[in-house]
RNA sequence: GGAAAGGUGGCCGAGUGGUUUAAGGCGACGGUCUUGAAAACCGUUGUGGGUCUUGUGCUCACCGUGAGUUCGAAUCUCACCCUUUCCGCCA
């Protein structure tokens, strides 16, 4: 949520953030002019309470029972006088809320600013991609072969793009969220089991309501959403609480489910484990003071890095631009991983700073000093990472001439092999 | 799911229609005293909005949430939420 005050002094501003983020801009007319009738629907109620307020205390010591019952008269005039300009103002601020509640966060001057993906910008790419002695197979094919994928029993039990990991290759997964889990909690954030289930006004506080409803599941009977990420929950942690400022900034991570309604455009990534309407992720979270956000952006996206560095694999680390930001987001970096066998880059991170936004919307502050009037304070979200993704590039890079799948150094004392060769060592385990 | 009792400031707690402008206490902060500290004493104390004459300013709202009754509601009515205890069910 952005400041009505920014708005109302610095209309402009938000005006070019809606231009480079290519959105339109005549919301932002209505809500300028709402605020003013707001304003002037509040001003006349509260002069009319003031009156009523005082009138009121002096009814209650009157002797004279005339003046007395005339005094009441007037003021249940009065009184209807303020119901009706309440109703107004209830109808104002219904609009006026729901049209600012729509207004994306403001990017930062640092991103590079273009309509749509094309202008992002790839700021280095780290590792040099393995050189195959043969052509290196797509996940869908080596787990298929090995036994650790089951797409037909996935369909079968919830449709297209549902999957079923077997064996070792739900093993592995464990073993990658255990990892990141051991590995975030060593970089200083603390471990978090949340609900997956929240309420709406969650989900708002984050941003994903109320414009981003379609790609919610929720429980038709209950106010049940599922997560779409455990951002929505984490940011949530401290909802309308003032924070101390002597435990900022404060580090969170959490490994959840993420279930997204999305419209798949038929034929593109059908194959494999790269889009799903459920995906695990492990999630970074960190609440902090406006003066040392950009700083902690920095870290947590070093933090996201040492997940792909530890998992050996190769990687570009993406500047996204205005256009393809997130909602919530002043700036984001994305990560990308190599997948030799589908030949792509995944994205399996997006690491954001969402400034005050978020915070505004949940009514999270910190008092600087003792006695200081409370300020919202900055909230980041990084993935660290998402699941599918970080299995198809460890699968896919670490694939042998014969089929076979080496096991990351890492990973081995999660996963208790160092290689899957077959369903036959399957058994085995 | 059933029954009962509850929900008041950072915390405890009083408050059944009008000196409540939410008592009192604890805590916290500031001051006096002290070599220093403690104690004692004095003072201060939440959140958000509006407004201008920017002031120790004025004003409105907030006692779980939302409606309602009333000239006036923490207080009365209704609905809902949550907590605690007991019963039932249950991984």
């Amino acid at each position: 949520m952005l400041d009505i005050n920014l708005i109302r002094i610095q209309p402009d501003i938000v005006r070019q953030a809606l231009l480079n983020r290519n959105e339109d801009t005549h919301n932002l007319d209505a809500i300028l002019q709402l605020d003013v009738q707001r304003r002037e629907a509040l001003k006349q109620s509260e002069q009319l309470r003031a009156l009523r307020n005082t009138v009121s205390k002096e009814i209650g010591k009157m002797k004279d029972a005339t003046q007395r019952e005339a005094k009441i008269a007037e003021m249940r005039r009065v009184g209807d006088q303020i119901t009706v300009l309440d109703a107004e103002l209830r109808k104002v601020e219904t609009q006026l809320d729901a049209l600012t509640a729509t207004l994306p966060n403001i990017p930062d001057p640092r991103i590079p600013v273009g309509p749509s993906e094309e202008s992002n910008v790839i700021l280095r790419t780290v590792g040099e991609p393995r050189q195959f002695g043969f052509q290196p197979k797509p996940h869908w094919e080596l787990g298929t072969a090995l036994g650790l994928l089951d797409f037909e029993r996935g369909v079968k039990l919830s449709g297209t793009r549902f999957y079923v990991l077997n064996g070792l290759g739900a093993r592995l997964q464990r073993a990658l969220i255990a990892w990141m889990l051991d590995l975030h909690t060593f970089q200083g954030y603390r471990e978090e089991y949340l609900p997956f289930m929240v309420k709406q006004q969650i989900l708002f506080a984050s941003g994903q309501l109320p414009k981003f409803k379609d790609n919610l599941y929720h429980d038709a009977e209950e106010d049940f959403w599922m997560v779409p990420t455990a951002e929505v929950p984490l940011t949530n942690l401290h909802g309308g609480e003032i924070l101390k400022v002597d435990d900022l900034p404060l580090h969170y991570c959490a490994y959840t489910p993420c279930f997204r309604r999305e419209k798949m455009k038929a034929g593109s990534d059908v194959r494999g484990i790269k889009r799903g309407h459920q995906f695990d992720k492990v999630e970074m979270y960190k609440f902090c003071t406006p003066e040392t956000s950009n700083e902690e952006h920095e870290k947590m996206l070093a933090d996201a890095e040492a997940v792909l560095k530890g998992l050996g694999l190769v990687y570009r680390v993406k500047l996204l631009c205005t256009g393809d930001i997130g909602f919530s987001a002043r700036i984001t970096y994305d990560l990308e991983a190599w997948a030799p066998g589908c030949g792509e880059w995944l994205e399996v991170s997006s690491v954001s700073n969402c400034g005050d936004f978020q915070a505004r919307r949940a009514n999270i502050r910190y008092r600087p000093e003792a006695g200081a009037k409370p300020e919202y304070v900055h909230t980041l979200n990084g993935s660290g990472l998402a699941l599918p993704r970080t299995m198809i590039a460890v699968m896919e890079n670490y694939q042998r001439a014969d089929g076979s799948i080496e096991i990351p150094e890492v990973l081995r004392q999660f996963i208790g092999t160092d290689v899957i060769v077959g369903k036959d060592e399957l058994r085995r385990q």
